[in-house]
RNA sequence: GGGUCGAUUGCAGAGCGGUCAAAUGCUCGAGACUGUAAAUCUCGCGGUUUUAUACCUUCGUAGGUUCGAAUCCUACUCGGCCCA
């Protein structure tokens, strides 16, 4: 599935392409998240100018909102955002399963299927594997992820078995209605939308690897990395994270779900993990963090294997907050080296006064800015060592 | 000129004898954010230190009553409104 065009003699990393049906992907990359159809605050149709590889939309939150009669008149999910590259569709487990474990009330989890309660309206909704799947062909996407049971990583042994039994059978009842929908549908191979198997259990490597046994058991194109990476002390799962990319049979993609930080996602890469996803670099700009580049990678960092992730992010980045009072009077350009023009050309007390104002345009900027940072960090990461 | 109401910590604005260094909101300062219930949330916001049911300074100014005053009284200063 994935053709690799390169290895690191040092490290896991590969370097490759996928082919999707809006493209060809070369990996490893960042899809950012748009979750609801939109990258928050910027819009989509940055793509030219940001050279994004692909982008993640959410089944639970587009089902729920707007909902899959309007997507399906509207042509497809890329048709409505106005997005022609390659699209992922989450399955909603994770959004659903962590709605659950935060609040009881919320919904239920039962073997078959899973019950919530919408927190846009309070009204009640069903979600079982073969909905998700049907959901995720009508938003028309490039790859879509089985619906999994995705539990707190801090949950006890019973519970994590218990989740990747359930995220086992359904990931079967989901490829049955994946193929279901093709025949139905009379998807062409070349036109089919890869499809996710997702490993759970949590931080019990022996969980990880029946789930992953399983798992590939079914074939799928891909498998993820489920439940959070990092531990509840903001620790990254890195023996976790290594130990499941292994497991993983090495003509498949490995999509590591979340990841992440910078620092996370060299290290992903260099254990041979090729898709990431995160909320990090939008959520962060519209909070006023922004990345900035040490030596506007001029130099591969794949190269930076087994050292500490402090020691890699010191070495990648630095962040700057720039809500903080000393950028009031900074009249440097926000990014020298950033390849749009509104980044080079405003300046970071103008971005600080945007901020203080509240006006939308700071929260574009930012997550702009980190936008390019991550996508330029994958570039980066596929020049190899 | 007469009457009346008011003056509170950056702003707005509670408090009307002790539990008040003084609610709340904003501003301000800092932090968090990892398959987005997040343009959100947390903390701090008179000073000092031995960080405490501590001390000092503060509720327009100056006095007074009281064991005790931002809170009551008197005068003054300034401001709003009403009447001349």
């Amino acid at each position: 599935m994935i053709k690799i065009k390169k290895k690191s003699d040092k490290t896991k990393l590969r370097i490759g392409e996928i082919k999707t049906k809006r493209g060809v992907i070369q990996t490893p990359f960042f899809m950012p998240d748009a979750t609801r159809a939109v990258l928050k605050g910027i819009g989509n149709n940055e793509s030219g100018k940001l050279n994004l590889s692909a982008m993640v939309v959410n089944t639970y939150h587009l089902y729920l909102q707007p909902g899959m009669d309007l997507i399906k008149k509207a042509g497809g999910v890329n048709k409505f955002m106005n997005f022609d590259k390659p699209l992922l569709s989450d399955s909603g487990g994770f959004q659903v399963f962590s709605l659950i474990h935060r609040s009881k009330k919320m919904g239920k989890i039962y073997d078959k299927h899973v019950e919530f309660k919408s927190p846009i309206d309070g009204s009640w909704h069903g979600l079982t594997p073969e909905k998700s799947i049907q959901i995720q062909f009508d938003l028309g996407v490039d790859m879509m992820v089985c619906l999994d049971d995705c539990p707190p990583n801090e949950f006890s042994r019973e519970n994590l078995e218990s989740s990747v039994n359930r995220t086992v059978q359904w990931a079967g009842r989901c490829k049955k209605e994946y193929l279901t929908q093709i025949k139905k549908r009379k998807i062409k191979e070349d036109e089919r939308p890869l499809l996710f198997g997702v490993i759970q259990g949590g931080v019990e490597l022996d969980l990880r690897e029946k789930c992953a046994k399983e798992l590939i058991k079914l074939d799928f194109d891909g498998y993820g990395f489920g439940a959070r990476p990092v531990d509840k002390e903001g620790n990254f799962l890195e023996e976790v994270l290594q130990f499941t990319a292994e497991l993983i049979p090495k003509d498949k993609l490995r999509f590591a779900l979340g990841v992440g930080t910078p620092e996370d996602i060299v290290r992903c890469a260099n254990m041979g993990w090729d898709m990431f996803d995160c909320v990090i670099p939008t959520r962060e700009g519209r909070h006023g963090r922004l990345f900035e580049a040490i030596s506007n990678f001029q130099f591969p960092i794949s190269k930076q294997t087994s050292i500490s992730n402090d020691q890699i992010s010191k070495s990648i980045y630095k962040t700057i907050n720039i809500n903080n009072a000393g950028f009031a009077m900074d009249f440097s350009a926000i990014n020298l080296n950033s390849e749009l023009v509104e980044l080079r050309d405003y300046s970071r007390a103008y971005l600080h006064h945007l901020f203080k104002i509240k006006d939308s345009l700071g929260a574009r900027l930012a997550s702009l800015n980190n936008l390019e940072f991550y996508i330029k960090l994958m570039e980066n990461i596929r020049l190899g060592d």
